[in-house]
DNA sequence: GATTTTTTGTTAAAAATGTTTGACAAGGAT
DNA sequence: ATCCTTGTCAAACATTTTTAACAAAAAATC
């Protein structure tokens, strides 16, 4: 059976969504809820909602809806968050420390492993009770603790160089936090988080919502006239 | 002329893109460039480059191509990075400072005016020359020194309180980084960034591949047999 | 300076992808 | 026995991407 045709990109971006609100809906001690509930609460389609998890298997019960803790630990499975991956941190700077410290990544299953950074200054510093270590044994520290994630969160200049170090010891995926598109082989996964590129897409939604502003401004001035 | 046509969402997520390779090929000495060359660069067509450019007007020259310079220019007006924005940041913990020390900010406009938190020890610590200060006068910094962007790099939970004081307060856009939507009036652009989203996503496309890896393993098995 | 080559700006159409809407049988809840 | 709500499908609609084409402008070549 080929059956498993591919589950589209967007269906996936969805997921951390719908995984949030549920854990939301716990926190609220809600026990069920029906695809319209959710939907109102989410600001999307009821018809979305089935479907998306349908494309999973079925969840929930006719008459019923579903039972939030069950669907929160299904899609928990379908992310693949139900499971232990082991991550390193490439870059002890603020951004890395303040990933070190986001408590929740450990209680979805990402343990920290390990810190690197080439600041002598930062080395044997201990953040969240991880050391900072050279990257002199960088790969070793990788195999020996079968990372599959590392968080790259160092300047452009270094980041080629480290991915493909990475990659030679086996990383499975890289969370890239540098200002630039790294190329890997197809099996290894690499999610970017363009920091910059996402004030930009901010800085443009502004200015154009101040044009708009203005035009609008102006059209009232005129028809006044 | 009410020619302003909706420009798609897509071609804008893209324009980042264009302005960080250009970035790249001036630091590279490259004078001018054809959306063929940069097609091969980017991974993208070169007729997805001309029109995406093409909407917001034309920037290149026959038998030329397009001078980075000045394309890199015309792409930072476009997206607004030109005139200078006001920015705060609330919540001055790892992320907070994180950005705050993004020096490339301030050179695109992004000027740091001030940080906040309530956590009395960082109050009056000085990070990139910024104070950290209480948000108790937060709305008369605003207003004080026409802040028109605020990061939001503080919990969940203090999230919606503080999102409704800086709409209250005037503010144009926030770049969310608390795990939550927020609700906003329209004329307020939100920006998210939620990492724990991205990390999903990560999680997700790994256990996927691991999977599709194993299945692929097990056919391999069947096949000898 | 004439000719050829390059490359843009621009349009249109086709293909691919994603979203919305409506519908309804059937399984449980009430 | 009735109501609710899922799982499921299909069709309509919307958006985005790809492909193709070509006149026109400038560069490059002869």
């Amino acid at each position: 059976m080929t059956d498993e045709r591919q589950i589209s990109k967007a269906v996936i971006a969805r997921l951390p969504r719908y995984y949030r609100y549920l854990g939301d809906l716990m926190e609220e001690g809600i026990e069920r809820i029906s695809s319209n509930e959710l939907s109102a609460r989410m600001k999307v389609t009821a018809s979305q909602i089935r479907q998306d998890l349908n494309n999973f298997g079925g969840f929930g019960q006719q008459g019923y809806g579903y039972n939030v803790r069950y669907l929160y630990n299904e899609i928990a499975r379908i992310i693949g968050i139900d499971r232990q991956h082991n991550i390193i941190i490439i870059g002890a700077g603020n951004l890395g420390q303040a990933i070190a410290n986001y408590a929740n990544f450990e209680k979805r299953g990402f343990m920290i492993k390990g810190m690197f950074d080439i600041n002598p200054r930062l080395i044997g510093l201990v953040v969240r009770g991880v050391e900072i270590r050279g990257i002199d044994d960088l790969e070793q520290f990788i195999i020996e603790n079968e990372v599959q994630i590392a968080a790259l969160t160092i300047p452009k200049s270094k980041a080629p160089e480290i991915a493909e170090r990475l990659v030679n010891a086996g990383i499975k995926a890289i969370w890239n936090f540098a200002h630039m598109d790294l190329t890997v082989p197809d099996d290894v996964v690499v999610e970017n988080v363009h920091l910059s590129d996402s004030l930009m897409r901010l800085s443009y939604r502004v200015s154009s919502m101040m044009d708009e502003r203005e035009r609008k401004e102006k059209e009232r001035l005129e028809k006044e006239v």
